[in-house]
DNA sequence: TCTGGGGTCCTAGGACCC
DNA sequence: TCTGGGGTCCTAGGACCC
Protein backbone atom coordinates (compact mmCIF):
# COMPACT_ATOMS: atom_id res chain seq x y z
CA UNK A 1 0.00 0.00 0.00
CA UNK A 2 1.19 3.59 0.49
CA UNK A 3 3.76 2.85 2.96
CA UNK A 4 5.60 1.37 0.66
CA UNK A 5 6.01 4.42 -1.46
CA UNK A 6 8.94 6.13 0.61
CA UNK A 7 9.70 9.76 0.21
CA UNK A 8 11.63 9.64 -3.16
CA UNK A 9 10.98 6.53 -4.20
CA UNK A 10 7.54 6.80 -4.90
CA UNK A 11 7.19 5.73 -8.27
CA UNK A 12 5.35 9.12 -9.39
CA UNK A 13 8.71 10.53 -9.88
CA UNK A 14 8.87 8.29 -13.10
CA UNK A 15 8.85 9.76 -16.47
CA UNK A 16 7.06 7.01 -18.41
CA UNK A 17 6.46 6.64 -21.99
CA UNK A 18 3.85 4.28 -23.50
CA UNK A 19 4.53 3.96 -27.30
CA UNK A 20 1.60 2.30 -29.11
CA UNK A 21 1.79 1.94 -32.67
CA UNK A 22 -1.58 3.06 -34.85
CA UNK A 23 -3.44 -0.13 -36.91
CA UNK A 24 -0.78 -1.47 -36.72
CA UNK A 25 -1.43 -4.90 -38.66
CA UNK A 26 -2.66 -2.56 -41.24
CA UNK A 27 0.43 -0.21 -41.19
CA UNK A 28 2.98 -3.29 -42.18
CA UNK A 29 0.34 -4.32 -44.71
CA UNK A 30 0.98 -0.70 -46.44
CA UNK A 31 4.14 -0.89 -46.19
CA UNK A 32 4.64 -3.52 -48.38
CA UNK A 33 1.96 -3.06 -50.37
CA UNK A 34 1.68 1.43 -50.76
CA UNK A 35 -1.37 1.02 -52.79
CA UNK A 36 -3.43 0.58 -49.92
CA UNK A 37 -2.46 3.85 -48.13
CA UNK A 38 -5.56 5.92 -47.55
CA UNK A 39 -8.44 2.85 -48.37
CA UNK A 40 -10.11 0.99 -46.33
CA UNK A 41 -8.30 -1.96 -44.85
CA UNK A 42 -9.51 -5.03 -42.87
CA UNK A 43 -6.72 -7.76 -41.57
CA UNK A 44 -8.25 -10.66 -40.53
CA UNK A 45 -7.21 -13.85 -38.35
CA UNK A 46 -8.33 -17.05 -39.84
CA UNK A 47 -9.31 -15.41 -42.62
CA UNK A 48 -8.28 -16.67 -46.47
CA UNK A 49 -7.93 -14.70 -49.39
CA UNK A 50 -11.63 -14.83 -50.84
CA UNK A 51 -13.54 -16.54 -47.93
CA UNK A 52 -15.94 -15.27 -45.20
CA UNK A 53 -14.53 -16.57 -41.87
CA UNK A 54 -12.39 -15.61 -39.37
CA UNK A 55 -12.28 -12.58 -37.44
CA UNK A 56 -11.17 -8.74 -37.80
CA UNK A 57 -7.62 -7.97 -36.47
CA UNK A 58 -7.25 -5.02 -37.55
CA UNK A 59 -9.26 -2.47 -39.42
CA UNK A 60 -7.84 0.82 -41.02
CA UNK A 61 -9.32 3.80 -39.83
CA UNK A 62 -11.10 4.42 -43.32
CA UNK A 63 -12.55 0.78 -42.64
CA UNK A 64 -14.05 1.82 -39.26
CA UNK A 65 -15.79 4.74 -40.85
CA UNK A 66 -18.00 1.76 -42.19
CA UNK A 67 -19.25 0.32 -39.37
CA UNK A 68 -15.95 -2.55 -39.43
CA UNK A 69 -14.35 -3.08 -35.61
CA UNK A 70 -11.99 -5.37 -34.03
CA UNK A 71 -13.34 -8.84 -33.17
CA UNK A 72 -16.32 -8.73 -35.48
CA UNK A 73 -16.68 -11.75 -37.72
CA UNK A 74 -15.42 -11.24 -41.18
CA UNK A 75 -18.84 -12.31 -42.43
CA UNK A 76 -20.22 -9.40 -40.69
CA UNK A 77 -17.47 -6.81 -41.72
CA UNK A 78 -18.01 -7.87 -45.37
CA UNK A 79 -21.55 -6.98 -45.16
CA UNK A 80 -20.62 -3.61 -44.29
CA UNK A 81 -17.74 -3.14 -46.34
CA UNK A 82 -17.52 -5.63 -49.56
CA UNK A 83 -14.28 -6.35 -51.07
CA UNK A 84 -12.93 -4.05 -53.70
CA UNK A 85 -12.77 -7.42 -56.16
CA UNK A 86 -16.36 -7.82 -55.55
CA UNK A 87 -17.66 -4.58 -55.72
CA UNK A 88 -15.74 -3.70 -59.01
CA UNK A 89 -17.55 -6.85 -60.69
CA UNK A 90 -20.73 -6.15 -59.47
CA UNK A 91 -22.54 -3.10 -61.11
CA UNK A 92 -24.85 -2.94 -58.43
CA UNK A 93 -21.79 -2.18 -55.99
CA UNK A 94 -19.81 1.28 -55.48
CA UNK A 95 -16.24 0.74 -55.62
CA UNK A 96 -15.66 3.82 -53.23
CA UNK A 97 -18.02 1.72 -50.36
CA UNK A 98 -15.91 -1.40 -50.62
CA UNK A 99 -12.44 -1.98 -49.06
CA UNK A 100 -9.32 -4.36 -49.33
CA UNK A 101 -8.67 -7.76 -46.93
CA UNK A 102 -5.60 -9.20 -46.43
CA UNK A 103 -5.01 -12.24 -44.02
CA UNK A 104 -2.89 -12.07 -40.83
CA UNK A 105 0.58 -12.49 -41.08
CA UNK A 106 2.58 -12.71 -37.83
CA UNK A 107 6.01 -13.10 -39.76
CA UNK A 108 6.17 -9.96 -41.62
CA UNK A 109 4.46 -7.87 -38.63
CA UNK A 110 7.19 -9.47 -36.20
CA UNK A 111 10.16 -8.31 -38.41
CA UNK A 112 8.29 -4.71 -38.39
CA UNK A 113 7.90 -4.94 -35.05
CA UNK A 114 11.59 -5.76 -34.37
CA UNK A 115 12.38 -2.82 -36.41
CA UNK A 116 10.60 -0.43 -34.30
CA UNK A 117 11.73 -2.24 -30.98
CA UNK A 118 15.32 -1.26 -32.02
CA UNK A 119 14.38 2.30 -32.27
CA UNK A 120 12.54 2.15 -28.83
CA UNK A 121 15.86 0.32 -26.94
CA UNK A 122 18.36 2.95 -28.57
CA UNK A 123 16.23 5.96 -27.03
CA UNK A 124 16.20 4.14 -23.29
CA UNK A 125 17.47 2.01 -20.80
CA UNK A 126 14.42 0.34 -19.53
CA UNK A 127 11.47 -0.88 -22.01
CA UNK A 128 9.05 -3.20 -21.40
CA UNK A 129 7.61 -4.77 -24.44
CA UNK A 130 3.54 -5.71 -23.80
CA UNK A 131 3.01 -6.91 -26.96
CA UNK A 132 3.57 -6.64 -30.71
CA UNK A 133 2.69 -3.37 -30.85
CA UNK A 134 3.32 -1.93 -27.55
CA UNK A 135 6.04 -1.23 -25.09
CA UNK A 136 6.67 0.91 -22.11
CA UNK A 137 9.37 2.89 -21.75
CA UNK A 138 11.21 4.36 -18.75
CA UNK A 139 13.23 7.68 -19.41
CA UNK A 140 12.69 9.29 -16.00
CA UNK A 141 16.81 9.55 -15.99
CA UNK A 142 17.03 11.20 -19.69
CA UNK A 143 13.53 13.19 -20.25
CA UNK A 144 12.44 16.34 -17.52
CA UNK A 145 8.85 17.39 -17.89
CA UNK A 146 9.97 20.32 -20.09
CA UNK A 147 11.46 17.98 -22.81
CA UNK A 148 8.84 15.66 -22.28
CA UNK A 149 6.83 17.05 -25.44
CA UNK A 150 9.80 17.41 -27.97
CA UNK A 151 11.86 14.37 -27.09
CA UNK A 152 8.35 12.46 -27.91
CA UNK A 153 7.95 13.89 -30.94
CA UNK A 154 11.32 13.64 -32.07
CA UNK A 155 10.62 9.68 -31.14
CA UNK A 156 7.57 9.61 -33.26
CA UNK A 157 9.38 11.00 -35.97
CA UNK A 158 12.11 9.12 -35.66
CA UNK A 159 9.69 5.44 -35.45
CA UNK A 160 8.08 7.18 -39.20
CA UNK A 161 11.16 7.83 -40.60
CA UNK A 162 13.50 4.71 -39.80
CA UNK A 163 10.62 1.95 -39.83
CA UNK A 164 7.42 3.22 -42.10
CA UNK A 165 4.81 2.75 -39.25
CA UNK A 166 2.90 5.84 -37.28
CA UNK A 167 2.87 5.67 -33.38
CA UNK A 168 1.12 7.44 -30.82
CA UNK A 169 3.15 8.35 -27.62
CA UNK A 170 1.35 9.55 -23.77
CA UNK A 171 4.16 10.32 -21.53
CA UNK A 172 2.93 10.59 -17.92
CA UNK A 173 4.07 10.12 -14.57
CA UNK A 174 2.78 6.54 -14.00
CA UNK A 175 2.29 3.29 -16.72
CA UNK A 176 -1.70 3.37 -16.41
CA UNK A 177 -1.86 7.21 -17.28
CA UNK A 178 0.75 7.28 -19.79
CA UNK A 179 -1.27 3.99 -21.15
CA UNK A 180 -4.46 5.87 -21.70
CA UNK A 181 -2.86 9.40 -22.98
CA UNK A 182 -1.20 7.42 -25.50
CA UNK A 183 -4.54 6.24 -26.27
CA UNK A 184 -6.23 9.44 -26.08
CA UNK A 185 -5.34 11.63 -29.25
CA UNK A 186 -5.11 8.05 -31.54
CA UNK A 187 -4.25 7.94 -34.21
CA UNK A 188 -0.44 10.50 -34.56
CA UNK A 189 -1.38 10.91 -31.29
CA UNK A 190 1.10 12.68 -28.44
CA UNK A 191 0.07 13.53 -25.61
CA UNK A 192 1.68 14.77 -22.30
CA UNK A 193 0.10 14.20 -18.98
CA UNK A 194 2.45 16.29 -16.16
CA UNK A 195 2.69 15.21 -12.77
CA UNK A 196 -0.10 16.50 -10.79
CA UNK A 197 -2.00 16.67 -13.20
CA UNK A 198 -3.12 13.02 -13.90
CA UNK A 199 -6.25 13.01 -11.58
CA UNK A 200 -7.67 15.79 -13.38
CA UNK A 201 -6.74 14.10 -16.94
CA UNK A 202 -9.02 10.83 -15.78
CA UNK A 203 -11.73 12.65 -14.70
CA UNK A 204 -14.21 13.01 -17.07
CA UNK A 205 -13.34 9.95 -18.94
CA UNK A 206 -15.56 6.78 -19.30
CA UNK A 207 -14.74 4.39 -16.61
CA UNK A 208 -13.61 1.66 -19.23
CA UNK A 209 -10.67 3.73 -20.26
CA UNK A 210 -8.75 2.53 -16.80
CA UNK A 211 -6.64 -0.07 -17.07
CA UNK A 212 -8.30 -3.13 -15.83
CA UNK A 213 -11.95 -2.32 -16.52
CA UNK A 214 -13.36 -4.58 -19.06
CA UNK A 215 -17.41 -4.96 -20.00
CA UNK A 216 -18.07 -6.26 -16.84
CA UNK A 217 -16.34 -4.29 -14.73
CA UNK A 218 -18.11 -1.46 -16.18
CA UNK A 219 -21.34 -2.62 -16.55
CA UNK A 220 -21.00 -3.44 -12.41
CA UNK A 221 -19.99 -0.07 -11.79
CA UNK A 222 -22.55 1.67 -13.76
CA UNK A 223 -25.06 -0.20 -11.48
CA UNK A 224 -23.20 1.67 -8.52
CA UNK A 225 -23.15 4.82 -10.35
CA UNK A 226 -19.84 4.87 -11.32
CA UNK A 227 -19.27 6.05 -15.26
CA UNK A 228 -16.42 7.67 -15.61
CA UNK A 229 -12.81 7.35 -14.27
CA UNK A 230 -13.59 10.21 -11.54
CA UNK A 231 -16.41 8.70 -10.51
CA UNK A 232 -14.32 5.69 -9.82
CA UNK A 233 -11.19 7.88 -8.37
CA UNK A 234 -14.24 9.05 -5.71
CA UNK A 235 -15.77 5.77 -5.15
CA UNK A 236 -15.70 4.61 -1.54
CA UNK A 237 -12.87 2.07 -1.42
CA UNK A 238 -14.96 -0.66 1.08
CA UNK A 239 -17.69 -0.44 -1.31
CA UNK A 240 -15.38 -0.77 -4.48
CA UNK A 241 -13.27 -3.65 -1.90
CA UNK A 242 -16.42 -5.20 -1.09
CA UNK A 243 -17.77 -5.84 -4.64
CA UNK A 244 -14.47 -6.08 -6.97
CA UNK A 245 -11.55 -7.60 -4.08
CA UNK A 246 -8.51 -6.12 -3.99
CA UNK A 247 -8.42 -5.59 -7.87
CA UNK A 248 -11.07 -3.16 -7.41
CA UNK A 249 -8.75 -1.18 -5.24
CA UNK A 250 -6.57 -1.43 -7.50
CA UNK A 251 -8.40 -0.16 -10.69
CA UNK A 252 -9.65 2.88 -8.33
CA UNK A 253 -6.41 3.63 -7.58
CA UNK A 254 -5.58 3.62 -11.27
CA UNK A 255 -8.14 6.22 -11.52
CA UNK A 256 -6.52 8.39 -8.55
CA UNK A 257 -3.50 8.73 -10.45
CA UNK A 258 -1.63 5.86 -8.32
CA UNK A 259 -0.06 3.70 -9.79
CA UNK A 260 3.57 2.39 -8.38
CA UNK A 261 4.20 0.03 -10.94
CA UNK A 262 7.63 0.68 -12.42
CA UNK A 263 8.81 -0.15 -16.22
CA UNK A 264 10.47 -3.12 -16.05
CA UNK A 265 11.42 -5.66 -18.98
CA UNK A 266 9.21 -8.68 -19.86
CA UNK A 267 9.74 -11.85 -18.02
CA UNK A 268 9.81 -15.56 -19.16
CA UNK A 269 6.77 -16.14 -20.19
CA UNK A 270 3.94 -18.36 -17.67
CA UNK A 271 2.14 -20.97 -20.31
CA UNK A 272 2.29 -21.56 -23.50
CA UNK A 273 -0.65 -22.83 -25.84
CA UNK A 274 -2.21 -23.02 -29.61
CA UNK A 275 -5.59 -23.05 -30.25
CA UNK A 276 -7.82 -23.35 -33.57
CA UNK A 277 -11.23 -23.03 -34.41
CA UNK A 278 -13.58 -25.43 -36.66
CA UNK A 279 -15.31 -23.71 -39.03
CA UNK A 280 -18.45 -25.59 -37.52
CA UNK A 281 -18.68 -27.29 -34.53
CA UNK A 282 -17.95 -30.75 -34.88
CA UNK A 283 -18.73 -34.20 -33.06
CA UNK A 284 -16.71 -36.42 -34.97
CA UNK A 285 -14.06 -37.89 -32.06
CA UNK A 286 -11.50 -38.58 -34.76
CA UNK A 287 -11.67 -34.54 -36.01
CA UNK A 288 -11.29 -33.36 -32.78
CA UNK A 289 -8.11 -35.46 -32.06
CA UNK A 290 -6.42 -34.66 -34.86
CA UNK A 291 -7.30 -31.28 -34.20
CA UNK A 292 -5.54 -31.72 -30.60
CA UNK A 293 -2.64 -33.85 -32.13
CA UNK A 294 -1.84 -31.00 -34.59
CA UNK A 295 -1.69 -28.74 -31.62
CA UNK A 296 -0.07 -30.45 -28.77
CA UNK A 297 3.15 -30.93 -31.52
CA UNK A 298 3.12 -27.31 -32.54
CA UNK A 299 2.88 -26.06 -28.38
CA UNK A 300 5.28 -28.86 -27.47
CA UNK A 301 7.74 -27.54 -30.74
CA UNK A 302 7.35 -24.23 -29.53
CA UNK A 303 8.28 -24.73 -25.83
CA UNK A 304 11.71 -26.69 -27.37
CA UNK A 305 12.37 -24.01 -29.20
CA UNK A 306 12.44 -21.55 -26.42
CA UNK A 307 13.85 -24.12 -23.79
CA UNK A 308 10.85 -24.16 -21.75
CA UNK A 309 10.07 -27.23 -19.61
CA UNK A 310 6.65 -27.40 -18.54
CA UNK A 311 4.82 -29.30 -15.68
CA UNK A 312 1.37 -29.26 -16.13
CA UNK A 313 -0.13 -30.19 -19.91
CA UNK A 314 -4.23 -28.65 -20.97
CA UNK A 315 -6.19 -28.29 -22.57
CA UNK A 316 -9.27 -25.78 -23.55
CA UNK A 317 -12.98 -27.24 -25.27
CA UNK A 318 -15.08 -24.20 -26.35
CA UNK A 319 -18.80 -25.78 -26.79
CA UNK A 320 -21.41 -23.49 -28.81
CA UNK A 321 -22.15 -20.74 -27.92
CA UNK A 322 -19.37 -20.00 -26.32
CA UNK A 323 -18.59 -22.58 -23.36
CA UNK A 324 -15.22 -22.63 -22.75
CA UNK A 325 -14.30 -25.54 -20.44
CA UNK A 326 -10.10 -26.05 -19.37
CA UNK A 327 -8.79 -29.29 -17.76
CA UNK A 328 -5.03 -29.69 -16.95
CA UNK A 329 -2.77 -32.27 -15.30
CA UNK A 330 0.22 -31.84 -13.55
CA UNK A 331 3.48 -33.98 -13.78
CA UNK A 332 5.62 -34.56 -10.70
CA UNK A 333 8.25 -32.33 -12.79
CA UNK A 334 9.15 -30.57 -15.42
CA UNK A 335 9.51 -32.52 -18.90
CA UNK A 336 10.37 -31.47 -22.77
CA UNK A 337 8.30 -34.59 -24.22
CA UNK A 338 6.27 -33.77 -27.36
CA UNK A 339 4.47 -36.98 -26.94
CA UNK A 340 4.00 -36.94 -23.58
CA UNK A 341 1.74 -33.50 -24.37
CA UNK A 342 -0.16 -35.45 -26.79
CA UNK A 343 -0.92 -38.52 -24.77
CA UNK A 344 -2.23 -36.13 -21.91
CA UNK A 345 -3.99 -33.95 -24.27
CA UNK A 346 -5.95 -36.64 -25.69
CA UNK A 347 -6.42 -38.09 -22.19
CA UNK A 348 -8.28 -35.12 -20.99
CA UNK A 349 -10.31 -34.55 -24.69
CA UNK A 350 -11.86 -38.13 -23.95
CA UNK A 351 -14.44 -36.12 -21.52
CA UNK A 352 -15.76 -34.24 -24.65
CA UNK A 353 -15.80 -37.39 -26.91
CA UNK A 354 -19.59 -36.84 -27.32
CA UNK A 355 -19.93 -32.74 -26.88
CA UNK A 356 -20.74 -30.44 -30.30
CA UNK A 357 -17.04 -28.66 -30.46
CA UNK A 358 -15.96 -25.28 -31.78
CA UNK A 359 -12.62 -24.87 -30.75
CA UNK A 360 -10.00 -26.65 -29.17
CA UNK A 361 -6.69 -25.99 -27.49
CA UNK A 362 -3.28 -27.03 -26.03
CA UNK A 363 -1.21 -25.50 -23.42
CA UNK A 364 1.67 -25.99 -21.34
CA UNK A 365 2.71 -24.34 -17.89
CA UNK A 366 4.24 -24.52 -15.08
CA UNK A 367 7.39 -23.72 -16.71
CA UNK A 368 11.11 -24.04 -16.59
CA UNK A 369 13.71 -21.91 -18.09
CA UNK A 370 16.60 -23.47 -15.71
CA UNK A 371 16.64 -26.63 -15.56
CA UNK A 372 17.25 -27.99 -19.16
CA UNK A 373 20.95 -27.31 -19.75
CA UNK A 374 21.84 -27.54 -16.10
CA UNK A 375 20.51 -31.14 -16.12
CA UNK A 376 22.79 -31.95 -18.93
CA UNK A 377 25.67 -30.54 -18.04
CA UNK A 378 25.83 -30.96 -14.66
CA UNK A 379 25.43 -35.17 -15.56
CA UNK A 380 23.45 -35.91 -12.78
CA UNK A 381 26.22 -36.20 -10.28
CA UNK A 382 23.77 -35.11 -7.65
CA UNK A 383 24.11 -31.50 -8.08
CA UNK A 384 21.00 -29.61 -7.29
CA UNK A 385 20.36 -29.40 -10.89
CA UNK A 386 16.51 -27.68 -10.52
CA UNK A 387 15.60 -24.48 -9.28
CA UNK A 388 14.04 -26.58 -6.38
CA UNK A 389 15.66 -28.25 -3.26
CA UNK A 390 16.64 -31.80 -4.65
CA UNK A 391 18.20 -32.73 -0.97
CA UNK A 392 14.74 -32.84 0.24
CA UNK A 393 13.92 -35.96 -1.32
CA UNK A 394 11.55 -38.51 0.29
CA UNK A 395 14.16 -40.94 -0.01
CA UNK A 396 17.58 -38.78 -0.29
CA UNK A 397 18.29 -40.85 -3.28
CA UNK A 398 21.17 -39.77 -5.54
CA UNK A 399 19.64 -38.53 -8.72
CA UNK A 400 19.21 -40.96 -11.41
CA UNK A 401 18.42 -40.15 -15.46
CA UNK A 402 15.36 -41.97 -16.80
CA UNK A 403 13.94 -41.93 -20.13
CA UNK A 404 15.45 -39.66 -22.11
CA UNK A 405 18.28 -38.65 -20.12
CA UNK A 406 16.45 -36.63 -18.17
CA UNK A 407 16.90 -36.37 -14.64
CA UNK A 408 14.68 -38.41 -12.49
CA UNK A 409 11.23 -36.76 -11.80
CA UNK A 410 11.89 -37.56 -8.15
CA UNK A 411 14.35 -35.02 -8.21
CA UNK A 412 11.87 -32.21 -8.87
CA UNK A 413 9.02 -32.61 -5.82
CA UNK A 414 9.21 -28.71 -5.37
CA UNK A 415 8.84 -28.12 -2.12
CA UNK A 416 10.69 -29.67 0.86
CA UNK A 417 6.63 -30.45 2.21
CA UNK A 418 3.89 -32.52 0.73
CA UNK A 419 5.01 -33.08 -2.80
CA UNK A 420 7.55 -35.45 -2.26
CA UNK A 421 5.25 -38.51 -1.45
CA UNK A 422 3.50 -37.62 -4.80
CA UNK A 423 6.47 -37.56 -6.97
CA UNK A 424 7.73 -40.95 -5.25
CA UNK A 425 4.77 -42.58 -5.84
CA UNK A 426 4.54 -41.84 -9.35
CA UNK A 427 8.16 -42.82 -9.77
CA UNK A 428 7.87 -46.37 -7.66
CA UNK A 429 9.30 -48.44 -9.62
CA UNK A 430 12.81 -45.78 -9.71
CA UNK A 431 11.79 -45.14 -13.37
CA UNK A 432 8.69 -42.89 -14.28
CA UNK A 433 6.59 -45.09 -16.99
CA UNK A 434 3.89 -43.21 -19.43
CA UNK A 435 1.75 -45.24 -17.77
CA UNK A 436 1.49 -42.74 -15.04
CA UNK A 437 0.45 -40.13 -16.72
CA UNK A 438 -2.35 -41.50 -18.97
C1' DT B 1 -24.23 -18.37 -42.03
C1' DC B 2 -22.35 -18.64 -34.91
C1' DT B 3 -16.18 -14.56 -32.96
C1' DG B 4 -9.01 -15.44 -33.80
C1' DG B 5 -5.51 -16.59 -31.07
C1' DG B 6 -2.16 -15.64 -27.61
C1' DG B 7 -1.46 -14.36 -23.12
C1' DT B 8 -1.86 -12.60 -17.65
C1' DC B 9 -3.73 -12.52 -13.13
C1' DC B 10 -7.22 -13.55 -9.58
C1' DT B 11 -10.44 -16.39 -6.98
C1' DA B 12 -12.53 -20.34 -4.89
C1' DG B 13 -12.70 -24.91 -3.25
C1' DG B 14 -10.56 -29.39 -2.26
C1' DA B 15 -6.56 -32.15 -0.82
C1' DC B 16 -3.02 -32.45 2.11
C1' DC B 17 0.46 -31.15 5.63
C1' DC B 18 2.01 -29.41 10.23
C1' DT C 1 -14.66 -37.66 18.86
C1' DC C 2 -14.76 -33.00 18.04
C1' DT C 3 -12.53 -28.85 17.28
C1' DG C 4 -8.70 -24.92 15.20
C1' DG C 5 -5.53 -22.40 12.36
C1' DG C 6 -1.95 -21.66 8.88
C1' DG C 7 0.01 -22.85 4.68
C1' DT C 8 0.83 -24.82 -0.14
C1' DC C 9 -0.47 -26.98 -4.34
C1' DC C 10 -3.76 -28.19 -7.76
C1' DT C 11 -7.76 -27.54 -10.79
C1' DA C 12 -11.32 -24.82 -12.98
C1' DG C 13 -13.33 -20.79 -14.24
C1' DG C 14 -13.59 -15.86 -15.13
C1' DA C 15 -12.15 -11.19 -16.38
C1' DC C 16 -9.13 -8.71 -18.87
C1' DC C 17 -5.53 -7.25 -22.36
C1' DC C 18 -3.73 -6.90 -27.17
Amino acid sequence: MDAARLPGTSATDQVVAHVDMDCFYAACERRREPALEGEPLVVGMGYENGEAHGAVATASYEAREFGVESAMAISEALERLPRKVEAAEDPEMSVEEAGYYRPVDMDHYEAVASEVKDVLHDVAEMVREVSIDEAYLDVTDDVSWDEAESWADTLKSTIESAVGVVASVGVAPTMSAAKVASDYDKPDGLVVVGPGEVREFFADLPVEEVHGVGPVTARELAALDIETAGDLAAADPETVAERFGERGLEIRRYARGEDTRTVTPKGDPKSLSRESAFTDAVEDTDQKRQKIETLASAVADRAHRKEARYQTIGIKVVEPPFDVNTRARSLPGPVDDADLVESVALDLLTEFEDAAVRKVGVRVSNLDFSVGEQARLSGFDGADASAGDSETTADGAAPESDWEGQVSLTEFGDTPTGRDEDASSANRDGQVSLDDFD
